[in-house]
DNA sequence: GATGAATGAGGATTCATTCAT
DNA sequence: TATGAATGAATCCTCATTCAT
């Protein structure tokens, strides 16, 4: 095939500059989420000016724009990133095997690695706060609940198989709201304190949900 | 009673002025704090405007900063109120004889009337949410907040006599957090799941305290 | 009646104040208004900013939008007390003796007092020209336009009775349209030129309506 | 023909890639001018984004600036190429043998293929309407006009060939101010109504040129 | 006290244009 | 040539706060 090397040659002379473009256009947008998330977290989602993110990403608020088209849309980009990297940074928290562990290690097993990025990604947290407007809330910030509840119901379903969808709900927004007051806690600390905070949240949980799940799974 | 006619008398001619002018302002005050309620309630705290607090109170902004030099003095002096008021409604339920009920009664006499207070008094939460900054609370939200928090510790302290601060610290942190986020569940739902979070958050608390005090409180 | 004077005394300590504060709301409404005037005949309504009609008043951005919501809340005005002082100033062009008159000592009654009008005022040409966009007129423009082709439509319905409303209708988009783009003529040129044209917007008129009209008002 | 391979081959090596070059030149050339008449039509020139050309014509913003100093200029270039289409489709309606004919055939003459073009080509109109400010037209607009007020002012001219250049100017503005704001209601209706005002538009024109015109040609 | 006009910096967003690749 | 990122001033509008009356 003697044609093949000579066509790669044409494309590499039209791809090379358009790819090396559209990788400072994905370093461009992952500096503005950097700088989002800088912002994000100081100031809170709604107080956050686009002007301000572009400042601190060292850019004009009109190189922002083209990557956004507005100020949400930074936030929906910025919360699914953060999931995304939550997914794949500690995903096997929801591992089957995970599932089988008596609920201590279990609570280990998946609260640790969410604290643990939370500590890392505190923009993660600010997103999830929304607008402090408390029944209007946007959507970015729904998704991620929802998406989060979403898991949280599945555990739960699989400890509580006998639990209905009405309970399910009730428990796993209740776990949710404890585990996201907590965490406000143990991000507004450090040391011991914050260890403090991350045990009581288990001990909390466990207490909780010990009851409703023990009498389900003897094996 | 002879005395009162005369005093009001000669008092009359140098401070009857001055009295209802105080009373005029006291009026206004309760107005703007009315005002400030319903636009804090709809809003929320940052979004609410000065100008859209002067207007619902029918009265110019100038006269609104005649009574509060700023913004957060107005949160600060409604949720000072608000506390006030819900002392006065529910205090008793800080009573020593409520202390001495075995915990489950005590969780139905703190949490209900608590709870039926932010029903009816829901600028009261909208406070509580601050300006959605995780980390810098704002001054009125930290006042409410320790507030809260002082009363809980004392609570704790007279359940676990033997605690150490810190620990009391902790807990109360953590009750304060959970009862915060149900609060939020309750508020954004009506009729059957209202009371189902309410029993929620009673559970909730019961299994987590209840193995800090039964010990404790024996006799 | 000696209390009358009194009562009048207390009147006037409380509306003597607000009463000036109104005529000063008043004149900065005129002055704005003068302003955006000057400005929407520079550079047409649509690219007159407000920033620039506030600075042209002299006053800030914020105080320009205490006495109006937006931008075209001032066109929608200053269309408005135009055509208000063009009806008192000119009014009389329409009156039921003037209609009596042959057609050129009507043409001239009406036009001369409105071309008149429109050179002292050419802020109302400005904005009867719109956004410049084909279909889409705005507001206040659709609403300058239509009043105008009513009264038109209204001396052509006395003129020829025998009309169909169709009839009526084209031929005052006509006389509409022909006056429109002779003001343009005439405002765009001075001295001699001017009268041409406004001599020539009279003749293309008396030639177009003449044969309808004649046969019908004989005697 | 013999010579036609030669010449091609022979000039190839050295003119046949600049020759393409060109040629792909004026294909952006037209493409961007294609969607230039887009965007101009449904917004207006004033409100037609350069960005949004560019994205019209499926090219970036920067390509755009390479065939275009500026916004104007696409305007200028655009506006002649439609004035050049106009001319070549209907370019015989000003054909001397047209002259000849009596008003009224040389009004349907003329006015109809103008009409037809303008129907087909809304850009050409959108342009005509330039920015919407009286007195300050932009250059694009102001070629467009005097480029038909000098075709404008021949015929007449020949028809009034004993009329000053100030009678034949200020006839012309006339005639082309009527058949402009007649177009605008043409192009505004559809089906009879459309029909009725191209119609009065002769009818207007038709009765304005007559007085000057007979008596200059009695053949 | 009360008014409401006045301020002006700051909010999000757009857009004609330029520049490095 | 073509790209699309980059610019930055300008857009409309808001709002906490102040000031003259």
């Amino acid at each position: 095939m003697p044609g093949t090397p000579t066509g790669k040659t044409t494309e590499s002379a039209e791809t090379a500059t358009p790819r090396r473009r559209q990788a400072r256009g994905e370093r461009r947008v992952s500096q503005l989420l950097a700088a989002a998330a800088g912002v994000f977290c100081r100031t809170g989602y709604a107080a956050a000016s686009t002007n301000a993110i572009a400042r601190e990403a060292g850019v004009s608020p009109g190189t922002l724009y083209q990557f956004f088209p507005n100020k949400e849309a930074i936030a929906v980009e910025l919360g699914g990133q953060l999931l995304q990297r939550a997914h794949e940074t500690h995903g096997q928290a929801f591992l089957p095997e995970n599932l089988q562990r008596p609920l201590p290690e279990l609570l280990d097993a998946v609260l640790d690695p969410l604290i643990a990025f939370n500590c890392e990604n505190p923009a993660f947290w600010a997103l999830m706060h929304g607008s402090g407007i408390p029944g209007a809330v946007n959507q970015e910030h729904e998704e991620l609940h929802s998406g989060l509840l979403t898991r949280v119901e599945g555990v739960l379903h699989s400890f509580c198989p006998q639990a209905t969808p009405a309970e399910l709900t009730h428990t796993s927004n209740m776990v949710l709201g404890i585990f996201k007051s907590s965490l406000d806690l143990i991000l507004a600390h450090e040391g011991a304190d914050r260890e403090a905070y991350t045990a009581e949240l288990k001990t909390v949980l466990l207490r909780y949900l010990e009851p409703m799940v023990t009498t389900t799974r003897s094996p």
